[in-house]
RNA sequence: GGCCCCUUCGUCUAGUGGUCCAGGACAUCAGGUUCUCAUCCUGAAGAUCGCGGGUUCGAACCCCGCAGGGGUCACCA
């Protein structure tokens, strides 16, 4: 037995441009990239735009920034060329018409003299019997010759198939799955049923991962593969991804978010990365955060589930708090980006660090960091200050002259420290003592004084970041009643 | 209706005949640490392993039947 070289391994996701990429459709595509990642072989990208009705304008696009985002690079593609170029179905007509010519030819096709109501009608009927349609029951004895005016079809043996799939196991399916496809529409386009035929032989894929809904295709496909005399790769079906009801897979129509509407909310590649992977998979440990490498390390076909999992926000927001964590600081600013509150607008790069050195451990997404840092960068409203002290249990039962007793205390307290964080805390616990009040009490109303909030990061560590002279000039501030 | 796939805590799942009156994680709840929140730690609750038969000394795991869910039966992919 030899093993099969490690770069022979090909995979492919072959969507077409008919909307913005959802997390189910790209899960099935991060099996495909990780088992091409980890074979050390190819994963490429091929438009599949046989159907101009349904082609949606910058869908091309968003299908390559969703990737980009996901860091699922491919290594051949319509941008970027390769060995069986052009990527596109639409520029590669040519190839699609040669085949269908040769199968017309040979007797292998036919051309289908229904019009479009007369099979609806048949359809109908079957439906009506409660029997499965089958166009070869109605196959024309003498079909006309093909003008190219009719659709062709491609004439296949009804038996019996047994093959196996990677994901599945044995299956088997009798002789009514199958049936004459349509290879060439009558407006001249091939189907997506031939040309996918067509181009994973061509571009020599291995391994070709499909979600479920195609498994009772497969019949068909290895039928296909017969007639024109070509290998069928290893189909690897993939269970699907269901919404939160669980009921109803994953589809942009039942409001599936786009993937990139988690890169505006700041969610991090290589937590949706996690995320998706563990649907329907997992490595047989305990083990919940996988980096990118170790997905790619430690994923096995074989461990791929056969029953569909939903896509579950909670864990999914759980899995980027746990990778944003993880990250360092240096990198996890990077990744931040435009995240910033407007009125970060100007401040230094040190100081957001900082900042942000602060909120790292609380960030579960970026879009939460304006509200959990603005008051590190613009005074809190004095609105702001008076809402949150009457929202504060142990500070709306203070009386004006405590309030002030502390407040005034604090001041002059603070006006003597070097605002290094050990002396704030050194300063600060002292006045607690020398007050005689709960931490809780003084350490709250600073809290809300100098961010306008009750709920922010440690206070010596705030003050300190925040600096004496704007700390102290923010403490100075009138609360009107 | 035919065919195919699926079925373990709310969710993601571990589990391939005995160590499982079923383990982990998310979510939930309670407690601890603590200046708030978060993190972290501890604990609780949560699954008669879809149901019914069978095989076996013994079944979540094997066999049969049933039910439920999903998919498919396009000149869409």
């Amino acid at each position: 037995m030899t093993t099969p070289k490690s770069s022979s391994i090909r995979t492919r996701f072959a969507p077409s441009p008919t909307g913005a990429l959802h997390g189910g459709t790209i899960r099935t595509t991060v099996f495909a990239w990780l088992i091409a990642k980890q074979g050390q072989g190819k994963f490429l990208l091929r438009i599949e735009d046989t159907d101009q009705k349904r082609e949606v304008a910058g869908a091309v696009q968003n299908i390559m920034d969703s990737l980009r985002w996901l860091g699922l690079g491919w290594d051949e593609g319509p941008d970027k060329g390769g060995e069986y170029a052009p990527y596109t179905q639409s520029e590669r007509l040519d190839i699609y018409k040669q085949w269908a010519q040769k199968l017309y030819e040979s007797g292998k096709a036919y051309a289908d003299p229904y019009s479009t109501e007369e099979l609806q009608t048949l359809r109908e009927t079957a439906q009506a019997a409660k029997k499965p349609f089958l166009y070869r029951d109605y196959r024309p004895e003498n079909p006309p010759a093909w003008d190219g005016s009719q659709p062709l079809r491609i004439r296949l043996e009804p038996k019996s198939y047994t093959w196996h799939d990677g994901v599945m196991g044995d299956i088997t399916m009798g002789p009514e799955m199958i049936d004459d496809f349509i290879i060439i529409k009558s407006d001249g386009f091939p189907t997506y049923n031939f040309c996918h035929i067509i181009d994973d032989y061509l571009m020599k894929i291995s391994h070709v991962t499909r979600s479920q809904e195609f498994l009772s295709s497969i019949p068909k496909f290895l039928a296909a593969h017969e007639v024109m005399g070509i290998p069928s790769p290893i189909n690897l079906t993939v269970p699907p991804v269901l919404d939160e009801t669980g009921k109803r897979k994953l589809s942009k129509r039942l409001g599936a978010k786009p993937i990139l509407a988690y890169r505006e909310l700041g969610y991090l590649p290589s937590a949706m990365l996690n995320f998706l992977a563990t649907i329907g998979w997992n490595d047989g440990t305990e083990q919940e955060i996988f980096s990118i490498d170790e997905l790619i390390e430690k994923f096995k076909i074989e461990r791929i589930q056969k029953s569909g999992g939903i896509f579950d926000e909670q864990r999914l927001l759980w899995l980027n708090g746990a990778h944003i964590r993880r990250l360092p600081l240096d990198e996890l600013y990077a990744h931040v980006g435009d995240f910033w509150p407007a009125e970060a607008n100007g401040a230094n790069d040190d100081y957001k660090k900082q900042v942000l050195s602060l909120v790292h451990e609380r960030l579960k997404f970026f879009a939460e960091l304006p509200d959990l840092t603005r008051f590190f960068f613009a005074e809190p409203t004095v609105q702001n200050i008076v809402e949150n002290i009457g929202a504060n249990k142990q500070l709306r039962k203070l009386d004006v002259a405590e309030r002030d007793r502390l407040m005034s205390a604090t001041q002059t307290t603070l006006a003597d420290s070097d605002f290094s964080q050990a002396d704030l805390e050194l300063k600060l616990r002292a006045l607690v003592d020398a007050l005689e009040v709960k931490p809780g009490v003084l350490f709250s109303l600073i809290r809300v004084v100098i961010t306008g909030s009750n709920v922010a990061p440690g206070l010596f560590e705030t003050l300190a970041t925040l600096g004496k002279e704007t700390s102290l000039k923010r403490l100075s501030v009138t609360l009107a009643e």
